[in-house]
RNA sequence: CGGGGCGUGGCGCAGUCUGGUAGCGCACUCGGCUGGGGGCCGAGCGGUCGCUGGUUCAAAUCCAGUCGCCCCGACCA
């Protein structure tokens, strides 16, 4: 399937006219997103590919802390949303259905799992407990804006963890904590953890995730040992830090949150337990985002350079692009088609191949645009030396491998540079 | 929701002020040349000018309404 002529990935030279952040730019020339609505994005299959190794990432770590995958519907009716209060949010999507029962299209997913959780949860014994899914979200954003970053509709994993104390809270807390840390280290970030106000969710305490990137709407003061969100910090930019150094304010993207909620929907919606004394009490919550897709708009916002993606390697949507300078029938092209196979054959498919027959300048630059780790080039000119050339999209680092041995070259490049 | 801007072949735009044959670049198709950084020549395909109504002999162009999209702000599990 990744050999280019047979794949549907449609780049363009210019980014759309309107666009303003850099993500948002290079996404679209990149054929990773197309536009469907105000906030409304398609991925295309490479930006899928990249996005599922964010969400994989994040199963993984989530699992290595207990905490279990399901899936819940985006469709719900209204009535556990009246019970929280919820009801009444402007970016709530609201409907009926043929009957007439009100429905809504979930932005969150508490109001439907602590239902659930109401009716199973009997006992200590039951607790604790963690539970995730990655799912549609909706909302009914007053302004969706820069492409990936606000969306109407968009992927989010949402965990929740059900505790019988403020203890057991703590240490789920704690566990997701530094499963975000896992998570966002993995998927190459630059990121600071700072404490949040909590919002509408409300709930005993929260921290944001931040990724300075200059399309992010939020802003945060840096200084030497020290983060903070500029909402809930009186330091300013240029101010002494209290480390030492000075503040710096930076524009930052909200990659992740996670909240203590107490009992703020158990109450509502009946989610208790009976304790060792037989008395019932309210299940404590928390609850733990993560936008998969500001994930990757953040990867491009902190990596790219001023010829298109550099992708860290763990989400690139594949790890290498050949890219055959021959065209179809001369001899150079079966030396590339051999090293495709190959290729294919040593990274289970992480393998994108440009079989076109556009000019060298067009692949070339596409490949740059797309910003695989590792490009391979296989043309008259390197052959002619029995080599192929390959170079590493961050740092432009050169390599030239032996015809023979470049696959295993390859691969072995690959593993250095993901270690 | 306030302010600003934009809707014209697939994409990016000109034309609108001053009503009168819809145009340019790119892309696409066909033929040929080229072949290490978006190359060249030639021939083509493709648009009820966002939508509705109005004015007029005549509307992309003027008027009214409406829908959509973007940017700034407000807002932001």
């Amino acid at each position: 399937m990744p050999r280019l002529t047979e794949t549907f990935w449609p780049t363009v030279r210019e980014p759309p006219a309107d666009a303003e952040a850099l993500s948002h730019k290079l996404m679209v020339r990149a054929g990773l997103i197309r536009q469907l609505g105000a906030g409304l994005w398609t991925y295309l299959p490479a930006g899928w590919r990249a996005q599922r190794k964010v969400e994989q990432i994040i199963r993984e770590e989530m699992e290595a802390i207990g905490c279990q995958e399901m899936l819940m519907p985006v469709l719900q009716p209204a009535e556990a949303w009246e019970k929280t209060g919820r009801y009444g949010i402007e970016e709530l999507f609201k409907l009926s259905d043929r009957k007439g029962a009100p429905l809504v299209l979930a932005m969150t997913h508490e109001e439907c799992i602590t239902h659930h959780i109401a009716r199973e949860v009997r006992s200590y014994r039951d607790l604790p407990l963690m539970l995730f899914h990655i799912q549609t979200k909706e909302r009914d954003e007053p302004r969706p804006r820069a492409g990936l970053l606000r969306t109407r509709e968009f992927t989010m994993k949402d965990a929740y963890s059900f505790d019988r104390d403020e203890e057991g809270l703590d240490r789920s807390y704690r566990l997701q904590s530094e499963a975000y840390e896992r998570i966002f280290d993995r998927c190459g970030l630059r990121w600071y953890r700072v404490e949040s106000d909590v919002g509408m969710m409300g709930g005993s305490g929260a921290h944001e995730y931040m990724a300075p990137g200059a399309a992010g709407e939020d802003a945060v003061a840096l200084a030497p040992g020290f983060a903070a969100n500029v909402e809930v910090t009186s330091l300013r930019d240029g101010d002494p830090g209290p480390n030492g150094g000075t503040v710096e304010v930076v524009p930052a993207i909200e990659i992740g949150n996670i909240f203590k909620l107490g009992s703020r929907y158990s109450e509502p919606l009946g989610a208790t337990f009976l304790d060792e004394e037989g008395s019932e009490r309210p299940i404590v919550m928390g609850s733990y985002g993560i936008g998969p897709a500001r994930v990757l708009a953040t990867a491009i916002e902190q990596g790219a350079d001023e010829r298109g993606i550099v992708w860290p390697t763990s989400i690139a949507p594949w790890q290498v692009h050949l890219v055959s300078l021959a065209k179809a029938g001369e001899p150079e092209r079966e030396a590339a088609d051999r090293l495709y196979e190959e290729l294919r054959g040593e990274l289970s498919g992480e393998v994108l191949y440009d079989d076109r027959d556009a000019g060298p300048g067009e692949k070339l630059t596409d490949a740059e645009l797309l910003g695989c780790p590792l490009q391979v080039v296989v043309g008259r000119r390197g052959l002619a030396d029995g080599i192929v050339e390959a170079s590493e999209r961050a740092g432009g680092t050169e390599h030239r491998f032996p015809v023979a041995a470049a696959a295993a070259q390859a691969v072995g490049l690959l593993q250095k540079l993901n270690g």
